[in-house]
DNA sequence: TATATTTCATATCGAACGTTATGAAATGGA
DNA sequence: TCCATTTCATAACGTTCGATATGAAATATA
C-alpha cells in the first residue's frame, strides 16, 4: 500500500536507552536521540508520540534486557546466600561493560524523574518490586518447610528482600558516582552479611 | 561609593539549594532560580558567575547545613553502633522535613550530573570521604586500644565507614522514589546488622 | 505503469534556555 | 548638591528545545 518503515522500533529503543541511561532524560534532546538511533523525528514521534513515550519505552527496555540478566541469576539452584552473591556480582559485572559504567537507569530514573514525573515513577517502583519478589522468592525457598516460626521467617525474608533490591540500585549508585569496582565489590561483601 | 547589595548571598545559595535538590540541575531555569531567591539575574551571575557556580555554592552549602548536622551526630559519645543507629535514624528525620522530601543533594547530583560535571563530580566525593571519615573514626573509637588485630580491625572499620556512608546515600535514593518512611526504616534496621 | 499512501530527511515553529546589555534608581565622596 | 559608580529590574541576545510541517522518495495495489 505505501512506503515501509526503515528502521526497527526495537533497535531504535535499545539505542535510545544507551543514551538516557548516560545522559539522563532532561540532557538528552529529540536530535541527539535522533542521531544516535538513525531515525528522524517523524519516526520518532510516529512510533512513541513524544520523548516522554520514548523514554517510557527505554525503561521498559531496561527491564527486558540488563534487569532480566539479574533475575535470571536469582533463579539459580543453591543455597540462597550463594545464589544472592553471584547475582550481586553479576549485577556488578553488567556495570563493567561500556555500557554499564554509567550506572542503573532506573536508579538513575527514581533520583532525576521520579518526584516529578508518575508514570516514570511507576516504573521505577514496579522494577523495585520486581527485584525485591525475586530476593524474597529465593530467600522463601530455605523456610518453605518449616512449621514453626514461618511467620517470622517471612517477614525476615521480606525485610531483607527489600533490603537487597535497595543495594542493587546502591551499586547502581556507586558506579555512576565513579567508584572503582574494588571498592564497590567490598560494599557488597558488607551488605551480604546484613542478610546472614 | 555606589548602590549597595540588596540581598544576603547566603541566603540566596539556600533558597537556590532547595530548588536544585527538588528539580535538580538540569530542569531548575536561572528564572526559576530567580523568582525562588529573589535576586535577578544582575545579581546572580555577579556573585556566582554562572548557574553551574550557583550550584557548586548550593553543593557546598548542602555540606554546610544538611550534612553538618549528621557529622554532628556521629560525634556523639556512646557505643559506636548506638551512635550510628542514632545518627541514620537523624539522616531519615532530617528526610521526613518538607524540605527533605526530594533526597539528598549529593546523591541527586551524584546520579545527575557525576559522569559529565568534574566539579560537581569532585564534591560529590568529598563529600562521601567525609562521611566515611565520619564513620571510621567513630568505629576506631573502639579498636583504638586493641593491640593485636589492630590493623584487621582497622580495615574492617574502613570497609564498614564506606559501606554506611553509601547507605546514607542509598536513604537519599529511596526517599526520592518515594519509598515510605517505615520501609525506609527496616532498610536501615537491615542496614545496620552489616556492621556487627 | 500510474496512483494513492506512507516514510523519509529536513526545514521550521513558538517557547524556553543561559547569558548579556540597558537605562533607571540608589549611594558614598567631592 | 552633584557625580561617579554600582545594583536594580527587565529587555534582549543567540541558541537550543520539543514538536510539527513540508515536499521528495518509495511502495503496494490497480
Amino acid at each position: 500500500m505505501a512506503r515501509a518503515r526503515e528502521f526497527e522500533p526495537e533497535e531504535a529503543v535499545a539505542a535510545a536507552m544507551r543514551l538516557f541511561r548516560s545522559k539522563g532524560y532532561n540532557d538528552s534532546s529529540i536530535r541527539d536521540l535522533s542521531d544516535c538511533t538513525g531515525v528522524g523525528p517523524y519516526g520518532l514521534y510516529g512510533v512513541f508520540g513524544s520523548k516522554h513515550g520514548l523514554f517510557l519505552a527505554a525503561l521498559d527496555h531496561y527491564r527486558k534486557t540488563v534487569t532480566a540478566e539479574v533475575l535470571q541469576a536469582l533463579e539459580a539452584p543453591g543455597p540462597a546466600r550463594e545464589v544472592i552473591a553471584e547475582a550481586l556480582a553479576r549485577v556488578l559485572e553488567l556495570m563493567e561493560t561500556p555500557d554499564g559504567r554509567v550506572g542503573c537507569l532506573m536508579c538513575n530514573t527514581a533520583s532525576e524523574l521520579a518526584p516529578q514525573d508518575p508514570e516514570a515513577a511507576a516504573k521505577v517502583k514496579a522494577h523495585l518490586d520486581l527485584l525485591t519478589d525475586a530476593f524474597q522468592k529465593l530467600l522463601l525457598r530455605e523456610v518453605k518447610d518449616a512449621k514453626a516460626g514461618k511467620k517470622a521467617a517471612r517477614k525476615e525474608a521480606e525485610e531483607a528482600a527489600q533490603f537487597l533490591a535497595a543495594t542493587v540500585y546502591g551499586i547502581g549508585l556507586l558506579v555512576r558516582a565513579g567508584q572503582d569496582d574494588a571498592q564497590i565489590g567490598r560494599y557488597i561483601k558488607t551488605a551480604l552479611k546484613a542478610v546472614g
